[in-house]
RNA sequence: GGCGGUGUAGCUCAGUCGGUUAGAGCGGCGGCUUCAUAAGCCGUAGGUCGUUGGUUCGAGUCCAACCACCGCUACCA
């Protein structure tokens, strides 16, 4: 997939009637990482996240602030914006799926469906919570004995006209699938969850639901038939399609990755590749391939404790803009991809943690690391590296363990851990510091003979943290494009700022930052906070 | 109930196809160093690798049972 240069990330669109909180930032900043790295690596990049407005409750919502569906859909679409930009997420596009590009090709899908049969009319029978206005799935509805857990209220059976998709067809097809692509549902866990319920046998799926007359239309009305709405999760997961399905953007397809969240696993797992592979046999849509993995990350709790709305304890908004206030956003969104629920276990947003990682790893490894060799530079060299002597052994190992890092890096960020590309990288500079201990380049600066060691060992020094710097800039785009340009590398740095396109394996060539380059020490890129 | 996962040093976690003295980061302790954001480096931690029993010349790494915690079990982005 590399090979093609090609990469196009996804994350969930988001619940519109939802304020943003550290899940959304979390995932969106992960499929950001990822972005910035691909387009360092000069591939054709495309990231995508957006909103999911279709819900029925955003119409109650909308009417309870005496505001149309459109309006207030609009106004939170744009909150979720305001703080995408806020958090530096580069994303490409923004997809609402009340936009006339999403609402017009989601019902061409869905009429292909229906012309095909993949889709038809068929009687939805199950037990209905009449105060929340949805229905309750049977193992739920026995675990509530049958009643409202909000209103106490009896469940009733309720049957209703519905359209369906023949999920129940795509099971072999799926675990093929499965089997045949280890990679397809991320992490393995995940995989063995998913191939588990598949096993266990697929129903069909109700995808549309009635629309009650004299309710306002909201929602994309199902091809040739009016009186139903496509339901608002089919409707939000043609999102990933809909938003390249132009001339311009088709070659974007298939998905590199999804990121989602591990509770959306089942409708990006099972029921999105099903209905694509449906689709796909439509005339006109043979190009739809299947997305090539689907990542399912765990989540955040707050403190030590689940997050809820009743504990009222999610890190929101204002609580992550005044980390990033405090300790700059890249130590947050450092700090949110290092230490994040990757895998399988839930992680913990934990004030503590956060101020020790910061002082660790970014104020004493990496901004003292950085600081110590400039500042080196500037009081032994005049300030400009050295020609290295490369008959001289002193730090030699830096080389490889820059190269080293490099194929480990890119090696991670391959199979979506970016937490680990950053470790390779904070290794390096554990590396540069082991390696000034060793050589003792201060020591030797006081014998004039010797100065041509202390240059060749700062120029070893400076290119690693050079190195380490391009590693860590999906991560860290702004401070590392300072480091970077204190460093001699202004254009790169300006260029990993402004999320632009470049060629990272030839940024990270051994013996690109050149003699007589002059390095600044300048104020402390993460400053400790102890004071604070 | 069914399916799946996790249980490794005080904490957070790595441990590829089973193979010499079980690892990292952080913390603690001891030492060294002074170029640096009181930063850095080195050495330490005597960890029954959840328990029990198997397979094997050999298991943290495979199998079984059990214990603890967690996830999923179809319409809550």
């Amino acid at each position: 997939m590399a090979a093609r240069g090609r990469f196009y990330v996804t994350t969930p669109i988001y619940y519109v009637n939802d304020r943003p909180h550290i899940g959304h930032l979390y995932t969106t900043t992960l499929a950001d990482v990822l972005a910035r790295h691909h387009r360092h690596l000069g591939e054709d990049t495309f990231f995508l996240t957006g909103t999911d407005e279709h819900a029925v409750k955003v119409v109650e919502s909308a009417a309870g602030r005496g505001l149309t569906p459109d309006e207030w859909a609009a106004r939170n679409a744009a909150e979720f914006q305001r703080a995408f930009a806020r958090f530096g997420i580069s994303n490409d596009d923004f997809i609402r799926t009340s936009e006339s590009r999403h609402v017009e090709r989601v019902a061409r899908y869905v009429g292909a469906l229906l012309e095909s049969g993949d889709v038809y009319a068929g009687d939805y029978e199950g037990w209905y919570d009449p105060g929340q206005e949805e229905y309750v799935p049977e193992g739920r509805a026995r675990e509530w004995e049958y009643r409202s857990p909000i209103s106490g209220r009896p469940l009733v059976r309720r049957r209703e006209q519905n359209y369906f998709f023949r999920l129940s067809a795509w099971g072999d097809p799926l675990l093929e699938l499965l089997e045949a692509r280890p990679d397809f549902v991320l992490p393995e866990a995940r995989r063995n969850e998913v191939m588990g319920r598949i096993r266990e046998g697929l129903l069909d799926v109700p995808i549309s639901r009635c629309h009650e007359e004299g309710e306002p239309r909201w929602g994309i009305p199902m091809p040739g038939d009016p009186s139903h709405v496509i339901y608002v999760w089919i409707d939000a997961l043609f999102n990933y399609l809909s938003a390249v399905d132009t001339d311009e953007r088709r070659g974007f397809w298939p998905p590199s990755v999804h990121l989602i969240a591990k509770d959306i696993l089942w409708f990006h797992a099972v029921i999105w590749p099903a209905m694509l592979l449906a689709l796909r046999r439509c005339p006109g849509f043979d190009w739809v391939e299947l997305p090539e993995r689907v990542y399912a990350h765990s989540f955040w709790i707050s403190e030590g404790q689940k997050m809820s709305k009743s504990l009222g304890n999610f890190v929101d908004l204002e609580r992550l803009e005044a980390y990033a206030d405090r300790f700059g956003l890249d130590a947050l969104r450092f700090f949110l991809v290092t230490q994040g629920p990757l895998g399988t276990h839930d992680a913990d947003f934990a004030e503590a943690r956060f101020v020790h990682v910061y002082a660790s790893e970014l104020a004493n490894t990496l901004g003292n690391c950085a600081h110590r060799v400039a500042h080196m530079t500037g009081r032994y060299l005049g300030g400009q590296v050295a020609a290295p002597d490369p008959s001289c052994p002193a730090a030699g190992g830096l080389e490889a363990a820059a190269g080293r890092a490099v194929d480990e890096a890119l090696a991670a960020m391959e199979r979506l851990a970016p937490d680990r590309a950053c470790a390779a990288a904070l290794d390096l500079v554990r590396a540069v510091n082991a390696a000034i201990e060793e050589t003792r380049p201060f020591a030797l600066a006081r014998d004039p003979e010797r100065r041509g060691e202390v240059g060749t060992i700062l120029y070893r020094c400076a290119e690693a943290l050079r190195i380490a710097a391009l590693l860590l800039a999906p991560a860290m785009p702004e401070r590392m494009a300072e480091l970077l340009r204190r460093f001699g590398a202004a254009e790169i740095g300006e260029r990993i700022r402004a999320g632009a396109h470049g060629e990272l394996r030839e940024w990270c060539r051994w013996g690109r930052l050149a003699p007589g380059t002059a390095l600044e020490t300048g104020p402390p890129l993460f400053p400790r906070h102890d004071a604070a």
